[in-house]
DNA sequence: GTGAAGTTGTCATGTAGCTGACAAATGGAT
DNA sequence: ATCCATTTGTCAGCTACATGACAACTTCAC
């Protein structure tokens, strides 16, 4: 059973809020907080499915790391979104790592109630189709965006992802990124330098103020401008 | 009502064989065959949902082409590959544009008797979240490779996943990949003069032979050696 | 069979972005 | 208050890949 701040914050969750109230409240009953230390897996690659999960507090990086050690991150989960909904679908073993960025919280829907749920009610699956498809056109954009679009561009569409959670939140509600250059750099598959250099420029044009593993965005206009053109002008 | 050669055919596929018996049977009775020229359009971005498709013959690129001309293909669908059930799940306009890279048959699940079977069979839904489930998968797939492998490694493995239809197809049946040079460069986010160089070392190696608009895959256990490692030895 | 349009093979040249390296700044641990 | 690990900012040098150009070839329309 989870606490009332947290089932406040789900109701702003544009997926959680669009469930019928049934499943809502089994999720609230069923779901597990869980402690996550930095740089420990909730789930590796290969693991079988124990659940569906959704990050409270922290930031899960969902990607794979490979036999040379080299990190490739495909995108880093923040409050509220969810995760771990495929290996539910297709009842095959996890397709990549879910590592805390830093100490987190997560809520593990359990797989066993959640199975006998969707027994229960097998309309429910259209919800697990609609999380995979919101994720799918998430997908589809970026993949244009790196066939079409500057480095630029796509460093700003990014930080516009990750302020919207990637569709997971209803509104901007919060305009500080809590993200390193690195990791910001793995996942657009560009150098850690050139990302820098990016945002050196954007800070100079006064879109956003850096920090410490920070980036305050200052004018979202400015940002969506350059994220649609490459251009900032006042 | 479908050609008994088509239906064959379909039973092939590992997504429709997976349905159940009612649902494979309504696709039978209610979908449409529909030709489509070179170069126009099944649907384009931004359209209302009318039906989820499936090609049959030909192949169907996946992509948006923007206000620059520039063109960016996401996948291409070839025989037998779904398409189009983003907009059903989520009931926003299509997400990309669907256009024939050559003249092709495609079949339509209209969309109204769909919406009226998901009605009276809620439990299809599983159906859909299956199929965008497995495309998540190859997405993830991609995007992780985008980021660890060389061009080599990644050529590679996409003329796998052409051969496996991405998952859609229960096996390989077919060693003749008829696809241009500048469509997969496209694919790869390369330059064409890339993989034409690409390509050539493969044939010299005699994993594959070239033609026009086609490569003949000669070695397959060759072509996943290049896929995994980057390098071949006999 | 001829011409036009599209595709492939192969240059030569330019450059965006990678690599490695290091100093400075930051924050957490003790 | 100090130390250490991590992150940031910046540089110089390199290279993988893009671009543009063009000739040779294939296909298709007429």
């Amino acid at each position: 059973m989870l606490e009332h701040a947290y089932i406040q914050h789900l109701q702003q969750n544009s997926w959680f809020s669009r469930l019928d109230k049934p499943f809502q409240e089994f999720i609230i009953e069923h779901s597990k907080k869980q402690s996550v230390e930095k740089n420990t897996a909730v789930f590796n690659a290969q693991d079988k499915f124990d659940g569906v999960y959704g990050v409270l507090e922290g930031s899960i990086s969902l990607g794979y790391i490979d036999v040379n050690g080299n990190e490739a991150i495909a995108a880093i989960a923040e409050p509220i979104m969810w995760f771990g909904e495929i290996s539910l679908i297709d009842k095959q073993p996890r397709s990549h790592d879910a590592i805390a960025l830093k100490r987190s919280v997560v809520l593990q829907i359990p797989a066993e109630p959640l199975k006998q749920l969707l027994d229960q009610h097998p309309y429910y699956w259209y919800y697990f189709a609609l999380l995979t498809s919101q994720k799918l056109r998430y997908v589809f954009l970026e993949q244009i965006a790196i066939q079409t679009q500057s480095i630029t561009q796509r460093l700003a569409q990014r930080l516009l992802f990750i302020l919207e959670g990637y569709g997971n939140r209803s509104s901007i509600q919060d305009l500080n990124i809590h993200i390193s250059q690195d990791q910001l750099a793995n996942m657009l598959t560009v150098s850690r330098q050139t990302v820098n250099q990016e945002l050196n420029v954007f800070e100079k044009q006064g879109v956003i103020q850096l920090g410490f593993k920070k980036i305050d965005v200052l004018n979202l206009e400015g940002l969506r401008m350059l994220a649609s053109s490459g251009f900032f002008t006042e």
